[in-house]
DNA sequence: GTAGTCTCGACTGTCGGCAATATCCACACA
DNA sequence: TGTGTGGATATTGCCGACAGTCGAGACTAC
């Protein structure tokens, strides 16, 4: 779920990109803002309408979402979306940290080798936490991880990370959680030292870190279920 | 009023499944028969009519296709079945063995505990490998380790290692790459015992035991790419 | 003979409409 | 008062049709 370079296209005919692209699109960004709350329906046809489109491609986006379990959908009923709390934080990201330390055994060799990627991501990250900029320390924290999965060189393990929806699920929990982003930056200027001296324990450093993020979570909010 | 208690299935009248469903399930046979081969194109329209059905249902079946990364699909152009080989094994089992090690520690209590159902699939499966029955092999050997997924109590673990596809890959790995089922019963039952000892070295065990596969599917075929 | 262009057929992506299904509410009945 | 029944309404699931796109092959120019 790569951001695209957004090309500057003519309003009227921008249809380049599959429709149901665009509309994925949209309804993530609805959903990050809150345009829709937790529990809400989303009816197919009143989207359609409201984008000028016909019903069968916003099917199509909605299964996507659904995969990324930011929808529950129901047969003959539709789709609504899914309340969200700790709970589920809780159960992404031990995932995460299972697939991340894999990742991180699978691309030790490589990103010892080459560690640029990584600290690349690290001192951007710096930059934004010193300028408070929480969009972008969601981003480059959230790339950071993503380029260790990239080094892996596995394709499913990519795509089963992907699936896991991590920025989305960052920037919710950040919105509906007001979870605290601390001192990231330290942790993954760590890691990237830690793969550049090919240090054994990279790998349980990772995922303990990704951990980290439930309990962040946790001591945010001690009364949401 | 509460949720029904599932009522036991008319036998007579069943089609009241989601037609997509159907198609998803007769797409899966299909290429697990070999009806469809790797490489092969599918047509949507031609299924629709000799399903006698319309193009819309079987477009979204194909995209739950898509996810298990059975077939491949380009915009505009269209979806045609994964060509498959060893490759793909030695990249799902590593993320396989990752999830299910998560799993194994998440599900430890909950399986020393009741390992019934472990013991259920054990026997099962040495049923079945006494008889040679291989489609009964596959099926209770993936039942064990979802058994295992399933006691983490963890819907996120549950749903990305359900999206691994892991029984249609098994059959296709069999078929295809006529991968051996060797005494896997045996591994099996030393599993299940190591849940009911509360052996902590229990997760390195499954993982293990999993990447095993690879190297089964590599002995097996020392010259498919 | 080769490179470029045109045309045609096949197929996907999208549309608007219709039937099936779920939900809600008023109303009758015990 | 509580419970069952019938119909009205909102919405999904599916259908048949059409426009846009892609690729193959014919045709033309050199």
């Amino acid at each position: 779920m790569v951001d695209l370079p957004q090309l500057p296209e003519d309003p009227s005919k921008l249809a380049r990109e599959p429709l149901r692209e665009q509309i994925r699109q949209v309804l993530v960004e609805g959903l990050l803002s809150g345009r829709w709350k937790p529990g809400e329906r989303i009816v197919e046809r009143r989207v359609a309408t409201e984008l000028k489109v016909s019903q069968a491609p916003v099917r199509e986006a909605l299964r996507e979402l659904e995969t990324l379990r930011l929808i529950e959908t129901v047969p003959n009923k539709g789709a609504r979306v899914r309340a969200f709390g700790v709970q589920d934080m809780a159960e992404i990201y031990p995932v995460r940290a299972g697939l991340e330390l894999v990742a991180a055994q699978l691309a030790a060799d490589t990103l010892a080798g080459d560690p640029t990627p990584l600290e690349r991501e690290v001192e951007a990250l710096q930059a934004a936490t010193a300028r408070g900029d929480v969009a972008e320390q969601i981003r480059h924290s959230v790339e950071f991880h993503r380029e260790v999965v990239r080094a892996a060189d596995n394709s499913v393990l990519m795509h089963t990370w992907e699936s896991l929806g991590v920025e989305v699920w960052t920037a919710l929990s950040v919105r509906w959680l007001d979870m605290e982003l601390h001192a990231k930056a330290v942790d993954h200027a760590q890691i990237a030292e830690a793969f550049r001296n090919r240090d054994p324990e990279v790998g349980q450093m990772l995922s303990d870190h990704v951990l980290n993020y439930v309990e962040a979570a946790m001591r945010s909010t001690e009364k949401t279920p």
